[in-house]
DNA sequence: TATTTTTTTGATCAAATGGACAATTATTTA
DNA sequence: TAAATAATTGTCCATTTGATCAAAAAAATA
């Protein structure tokens, strides 16, 4: 039987399932959904493609599967944004998670950007829900903490996207950033990045 | 003859090329190389699929061939800063183009995020040498700015980054913005972001 | 251990796709 | 206008790839 419910799963299906998504993560990551073939997977994982298509109906799948069980780790440091904390410690530390993440998961970041660079066609209703459900929150914060004046006025959804940016694009186009820096050594950058990014919001969040 | 030297090319070979390598553009920022066919690229363009293979040997050719003629254009902007100029003025001018190209010119963008996010693999040498040459001169100039106390001191190779990535996020992740922004009217998101990015890059290069 | 269920895989298929080529048509040139 | 050259296309091919399936092997269960 191919059923598969949460409560019968087999040792076997849960050990499988999670290698199938290491190996599809790292696959996803690095030729894009279109790019990505079942052999590869396959091959990255040590299964036969019929044996991955025993426990995923279909590529779609996989991908789909892969994204969903990532989003959630990938939302999280901005649910931590806590309305106890300082504001500016909270961003500045909201800033330097993103940038942890950048360093430390450059396929999922990778994976994300491209996903929805060609137009999020499998993601788009997750996207659209559980995302956007926090950043409408965090934006409501960063409203108040603006009109209690104990950051500078700016429109926190582009503050967002800043942060998302910068700190993301360490990660996807470490090509060129490290092609640019002479491949200079990759703490380095991070140092560097780090300072600067650091630096950088917190000028704009202070206010005059 | 195949052999297309530059001053024996015939009206229609012009006139062609050009038809494919807009058709290539639309099809290619979209679904990137792989996800690509020579079949949607012939429909788009009106012509046959053997058609279009007369003119370019292959489809990475044609893929190469697109990469190739946008990069001058895109670096323009850069080389633009001007010694000259007043060092802010000038910098906040170069955020400016930057943002604009990324509103009208998003296919080339998501062009080059797609090509860069994987790796590069078709123009790594081309980004590495054309651009890196006219980056590095600008770091130079950014670092004399700094020593002549004109821009507060940052680290222009990240200050570049940021620019790049701010900038370019309104294209690539138009989707993500649009949907975060309750698809708010295309024009007031770019006129925001403007003045976000303004008032954000004005702060931090100014000395305290 | 015998039986049932789950897992694995070799063989195979159909569709998609990049590309080749000869024949045909259109255009240029002498 | 005739010959030469350039441009176009229908047809075909080889490869890749997502997916199927029946049979075999392994594991779980009674």
């Amino acid at each position: 039987m191919k059923e598969i419910t949460q409560t019968k799963q087999t040792r076997i299906q849960r050990e499988k399932r999670i290698l199938i998504q290491n190996a599809a993560l790292e696959v996803f990551s690095e030729f894009g959904l279109r790019g990505a073939t079942l052999d590869k997977i396959a091959q990255t994982c040590g299964l036969t493609k019929p044996n991955i298509l025993y426990y995923y109906a279909s590529k779609d799948e996989i991908y789909t599967e892969v994204l969903k069980s990532l989003l959630e780790e990938w939302i999280r440091p901005l649910k931590d944004i806590s309305e106890q904390g300082d504001p500016l410690t909270e961003i500045l530390q909201y800033v330097q998670k993103k940038l942890i993440m950048s360093k430390t998961r450059k396929q999922e970041s990778k994976l994300f950007a491209t996903e929805i660079l060609h137009g999020a066609p499998l993601t788009q209703n997750i996207l659209a829900g559980s995302l956007k459900e926090t950043v409408d929150e965090k934006v409501k914060l960063f409203d108040k903490w603006i009109s209690e004046e104990k950051i500078a006025p700016v429109d926190p959804y582009h503050l967002i996207f800043s942060i998302w940016s910068m700190t993301q694009h360490y990660a996807d186009f470490d090509i060129q950033v490290h092609s640019l820096l002479n491949h200079k050594n990759h703490a380095t950058i991070f140092k560097d990045a780090e300072h600067f990014l650091l630096t950088f919001f917190s000028r704009c969040l202070t206010r005059d």
